[in-house]
DNA sequence: CTTAGTTTGTGAACTTATTCACAAGCCTTC
DNA sequence: GAAGGCTTGTGAATAAGTTCACAAACTAAG
């Protein structure tokens, strides 16, 4: 398969969402060109996106919503339940962990770890809080997919290395920091900062 | 000027938060090679986004690394402080409130909203939770320049109508929505489903 | 003062991503 | 079952973004 762009896989996310939302209201077919306008595209690129990986509507009537988001799941990988652990215990983690939206779509926070020993054996939800010293061993019993990384910048590195060491190939990073990783590992990072910064650039370029 | 791509944008904020750790540890010059190196870009890339700025180095030395990130401050605007809402006084929205990361870099988070009855006037840290109803006027006399949407799905759209309203120009979205606002208001888009998705698509997709 | 060793700034080349545009296919109606 | 009205799927064209490659400019050393 030719490689996926980062910004392809995103819109395939994005277009999922809307039809989840279409099923529920019971409409059971939508063109190419309704789905851009929800996503603030075109439909040549709706098209082309699904193009990629098949030809899954019919001309004249558009797209079957149905089948179209199954579709759309099996190739974001979400027919199966994901292993999520949490690495780092402070606020953003707790918000994590306490956030539903996770198992809504597949993603099972299995444990939560940290290095700070006046966390660890705390319960969270229905979690203990571990060490950050067992996630190779547990990982190898678990077998978590996905780590979700939010510690302090300074700690991170020394984190994810052993996040890596537990064979874990996929990172979702919060700390404002750049990771180095395998090439094997996926990294995807939540940088509010960066965001931030974005939209001060935004105000401070109007009208140029 | 020219329009500047977001990609841009992102990495001048990466190439500013490695100079200021540079700047910290006293190295007083860096190479673009050096930056590309820590972004994990190339230097041409580098010399190239700073090009769309000006020419801030010098030819044989490479970058003054305090010039230099006085410089990036200039251009993404964090000369000034800029005054931020948050709106949702969730979970999220409350962990947001609590991040140090905000005042560290010239966001001051001055007021924070919510359409529960249940939650309006909580004090959350200094500050007490206001109805949404009252952002229109508060905005007038506070002048937000950015704010935080933290409130869940449903919910969203309406709030987004508030706050483009009140007059606000920049919003850091962390619904899993689309927004659709007028052409004025840049939107940011923090989406943890999305980020996960696309996890779930790489995990799904290795050695294709 | 000259030479050797760096590193920038930037057109040009290349690569990747998006948009255009239209033939092919499907549905409905008569 | 033929005609009209849509909408897909996709090459071709365009646009956007990245990398190449090299002259120009600076430092340090002799």
């Amino acid at each position: 398969m030719k490689r996926i762009a980062e910004s392809t896989v995103r819109r395939l996310s994005l277009y999922l969402s809307f039809l989840e939302g279409i099923e529920r209201q019971g409409q059971t077919t939508i063109s190419s060109d309704d789905l851009a306008r929800l996503g603030g595209t075109t439909s040549a690129q709706v098209r082309k996106d699904l193009s990629l990986f098949g030809s899954f509507g019919k001309r004249g009537l558009g797209y079957a919503v149905p089948e179209l988001s199954e579709k759309l799941r099996e190739i974001l990988g979400l027919g199966k339940e994901w292993k999520v652990c949490i690495v780092g215990a402070g606020k953003i983690g707790a918000a994590l962990a306490r956030y539903r939206g996770f198992a809504e779509r597949g993603f099972h926070v299995a444990g939560v770890y940290d290095v700070d020993e006046a966390k660890i054996g705390k319960r969270w939800e229905n979690l203990t809080v571990r060490s950050i010293a067992d996630l190779e061993k547990d990982a190898s019993k678990l077998e978590y997919d996905i780590a979700v990384v939010a510690t302090p910048a300074e700690n991170t590195p020394a984190v994810v290395r052993q996040v890596v060491r537990a064979g874990i190939k996929a990172i979702l990073n919060f700390a404002p920091i750049q990771l180095s990783v395998p090439a094997d590992v996926t990294v995807r990072n939540v940088n509010m900062a960066m965001e931030l910064e974005g939209l001060s650039f935004a105000l401070s370029n109007r009208g140029d």
